[in-house]
DNA sequence: ATGACTCGACTATCGAGA
């Protein structure tokens, strides 16, 4: 079994990419990030011809997550939310989406954007990375033998080899933020693919002629149970799929199963 | 060697992304 994570920057757009990505690699479960519409909006279509169902969770045109599955798995235990996942003024965006495939729990997670130290949004930035590292922590405590995989853009550079060059970043790298991200492991969650693909990024700004200089970012990520980790055999980190007609700003990460 | 952001929204600038 393989499962993958991929902020998009639009399913609509991406249509044509995500779906060759998966004809290519065939993996299992992609869980997707910024596919930016409602689920009615979202191009089901392509994705069943070539075989793979959707489950996508969006509000408007901004965030939204989504899973993309092999037409033979049966998704259960669907939730569009985690256990007091933070609102910003009042609204739960489309961040969090979960599912259990064949007995491993995902979730398709798109962490908030902090825009600044001092934005409001960097405060429910933290909120929303302290809930979710609570909730799998309780989860955990629960049943440490559960298989969980919490997949997505988390929006933090949690080492500094992370970035191409430390002195141009204030958010991503701030020790609150790297702190929050440092929880996940403290509950046991394991960044495998860190060990199995060091020094990669996930990320490069559309801006600036950032990929041909590798001006990147690693902020996309795979944690996982104890349980899990211990069946992860292999990971890639699909630099080539920002290179070409209309690639996302974000690369995909993916892990198999033995 | 050069390039020099992209998406979706009340289609025309603008918010959001990181």
């Amino acid at each position: 079994m393989q499962i993958a994570t991929w902020n998009v920057n639009s399913a609509r757009a991406r249509q044509g990419r995500i779906v060759e990505f998966l004809q290519r690699t065939k993996v299992d479960v992609l869980a997707m990030q910024e596919i930016k519409c409602k689920p009615e909006q979202f191009p089901y279509e392509a994705f069943e011809a070539i075989g793979y169902k959707v489950l996508a969770h969006g509000l408007n045109q901004w965030n939204g997550v989504a899973f993309a599955y092999r037409e033979d798995l049966v998704p259960e235990d669907v939730e569009t939310s985690f256990y007091q996942q933070p609102e910003f003024k009042d609204v739960q965006e489309a961040r969090a989406i979960g599912a259990t495939f064949d007995g491993v729990r995902v979730w398709s997670i798109y962490v908030p954007n902090g825009r600044e130290l001092d934005d409001p949004h960097m405060q429910y930035k933290l909120e929303f990375l302290d809930r979710l590292a609570a909730t799998m922590a309780e989860q955990l405590e629960m049943d440490p033998s559960l298989e969980i995989a919490l997949v997505g853009d988390f929006n933090v550079a949690p080492l500094d080899e992370d970035v191409y060059d430390l002195s141009m970043f204030e958010t991503h790298v701030s020790q609150p933020e790297r702190d929050a991200f440092e929880a996940f492991e403290q509950v046991g969650l394991i960044d495998k693919v860190r060990e199995l693909v060091p020094n990669a990024y996930t990320y490069w700004d559309y801006k600036e002629l950032c990929f041909p200089k590798n001006n990147g970012m690693r902020i996309d990520f795979m944690l996982t149970s104890e349980a899990l980790t211990e069946r992860i055999t292999a990971a890639t980190i699909e630099r080539d799929e920002r290179k070409g007609e209309l690639p996302s700003d974000h690369v995909p990460v993916v892990f198999t199963l033995g």
